[in-house]
DNA sequence: GTTAGCACTCGATGGTGTTGAGTGCTAACA
DNA sequence: TGTTAGCACTCAACACCATCGAGTGCTAAC
């Protein structure tokens, strides 16, 4: 048997419908609402033919079809290769960064807050994560007798500040010239190739040994415990709307998960670097998350490095829009992270 | 009519097998279970008291007995007043903090984590919040050309960062230098101490007038934009696994209002400063949790502010081992956080 | 004061009948 | 040959009803 135009447009009706709607579709509401001038035995015959090429299942024998995830591919593929098309209600996506927001989890959490609520399906944002950074600027300032704060400057933007213990006597004028001497005998190291030289200068630079070794213990800790990217979650509960969630084991199976960042952080970016992806109920290649779609995109930030932002929600998803949103976000997300706007506070 | 002892030891009674079972307890249960020397004739005669007390409902006439709000807070005040007892299982808290974890936030992420995962209830963990912090010094950074970071470190800890633009021309040095001027001029201010003395400052310190406006500009902005504190949230989807949410508009109701963190910190903290507080049901003044009781205790740092971690449950909450969680976490938290155990290297 | 006994209540459970949306098939039609 | 009307059939959803049993309140006896 073959797909034929007309079965095509029938497709995607049935599709349009349960989306909109979800419940199983009839060939009746096919015959009135979409295709007038076709009855609906004649609808019947063509869903038969869908069913058997695959496109379509039946829950029971008196409920109408729904599409099957090889139905959603087919539509999100001639979607995708019709162009994104922009959606009237994504301009919105601008007007809620009118606020300038300085730190860059900041900015993370919220962009999952704004993609949650305007999605209405749960939004997924991870931070940057590239090439290993290249050491720029170090620098330690006095906190309080006893110990300083580094700061580590790296062409990606700062490394989170950490404490460390030094001697009591040591004041910030030390701290200063050490840390002037640091930078430029570190600079353009990585930090893994930091670690190693530091032994090195430690023996050279004598006199401020303590000073030295608890910046090394920092380093060499630093790099054990790698830090694991940000993750922000938002509009979870959204999901519970879905009459797919109904059922309350899943929901709490899908809830936490949604909890555990790293395994999300995962199958977010288990798309690889494509620029754009959508993942279909199985797809997903995560069992508990059958019955789910994702679609992600990237940004970038002035590094070079990419951010994933993505959302979640029921393979009855509003994909057009969803794609479309993401799309706007993901450039507006490009653009402060690089600064385009004239307005790069961030770090 | 007058309480009287044995009208204690079976609301108590009630109250324990409510706890465990989550069914309206009935008279035969007491009487087999708890009262084993009375018949469940007379527990049904005093149970009918308690209900005239107050201390129980009655869902339906056919039904058990459920313990009201009154009920638990008997039961709480004199779970308190014999003291904390120490739970057998709570022990484990300290093993979970084993590795050596050193961002405030991720301590304050994990600890809700393992607060949530111990307690089996929902756990909030709130940053530590003070009085005004005090400069002790500001330090600028050079990022890139034409942006430097600026770090302020205060009594409480280190100010988070933010980058600023300056002149292209102005090297580390400069900044070093103004950096110490400007630490010597603010040191012990407040940060709206620092906002009012900035104009004055900036007119005597010519030259560089760039970066202290750049300064200025990010202290007024810090100002209108208070950093609002970190909000932990963990085992969100526990909430799900109480019968009590198996109605899902009310689970709905539930997840998305702790989505919401800063209404979300407010209820946390709406219980003032006090070490410890149970608040039952409608006692926590939010009509989305009127049947959820909150239980919070503090935790402190080095420079004497609060933070706060609360657990989140059903009203018929395992009070005893949630506050003796609850109590061991604060102590634990503040040794971490003051560093009495010696291995102190949070900020 | 305690207890046994009994009538009563009422949610939960499970079976039954009805309804209606929807299908598949067949035969007639253009 | 494709389209349509008609019809028998299926099956989930819903409402209805009877039954069951846990639990109560009351009374009378101990």
């Amino acid at each position: 048997m073959q797909m034929d135009d007309r079965k095509l447009r029938i497709l995607r009706a049935i599709i349009d419908d349960y989306i909109l709607t979800g419940v199983p579709v009839g060939s009746r509401t096919i015959s009135r609402k979409y295709e007038t001038n076709l009855s609906s035995a004649t609808i019947r015959n063509e869903m038969s033919d869908l069913e058997e090429l695959g496109f379509l299942d039946q829950p029971h024998v008196s409920a109408g079809r729904i599409p099957s995830a090889k139905a959603y591919r087919l539509y999100v593929d001639s979607l995708l290769q019709a162009g994104i098309i922009p959606d009237n209600s994504a301009e919105s996506v601008l007007s809620h960064f009118s606020g300038r927001v300085h730190q860059m989890e900041d900015v993370i959490d919220h962009a999952a807050r704004v993609l949650s609520s305007l999605t209405q399906y749960t939004a997924v944002v991870l931070s940057p994560k590239g090439m290993e950074p290249r050491l720029q600027t170090i620098q330690m300032v006095p906190v309080s007798a006893g110990s300083a704060l580094v700061v580590i400057v790296t062409d990606q933007g700062v490394i989170r500040d950490s404490v460390i213990h030094i001697s009591p006597e040591v004041d910030g004028d030390t701290l200063y010239a050490i840390s002037r001497t640091l930078t430029n005998e570190l600079r353009g190291c990585t930090l893994s190739g930091a670690c190693k030289a530091l032994p090195d200068l430690i023996a050279r630079m004598e006199g401020n040994d303590e000073v030295l070794r608890g910046l090394y213990g920092y380093f060499t800790e630093g790099q054990q415990q790698p830090r694991s990217p940000h993750v922000a979650v938002g509009g979870t509960s959204n999901m519970l709307s879905y009459p797919e969630y109904s059922d309350m084991d899943k929901a709490r199976t899908f809830l936490s998960l949604m909890e555990t960042r790293d395994k999300l952080a995962d199958i977010i970016r288990g798309s690889g670097e494509l620029a754009f992806t959508v993942r279909i109920g199985p797809e997903t290649g995560v069992p508990e998350m059958a019955d789910c779609s994702i679609v992600t995109a990237t940004y970038s930030t002035r590094g070079g490095q990419q951010g994933t932002i993505g959302v979640i929600g029921p393979t009855r998803m509003r994909y057009s829009r969803v794609i479309s949103i993401l799309n706007m976000m993901g450039h507006e997300l490009t653009d402060m992270f690089t600064g385009d706007n004239g307005d790069g506070d961030q770090k």
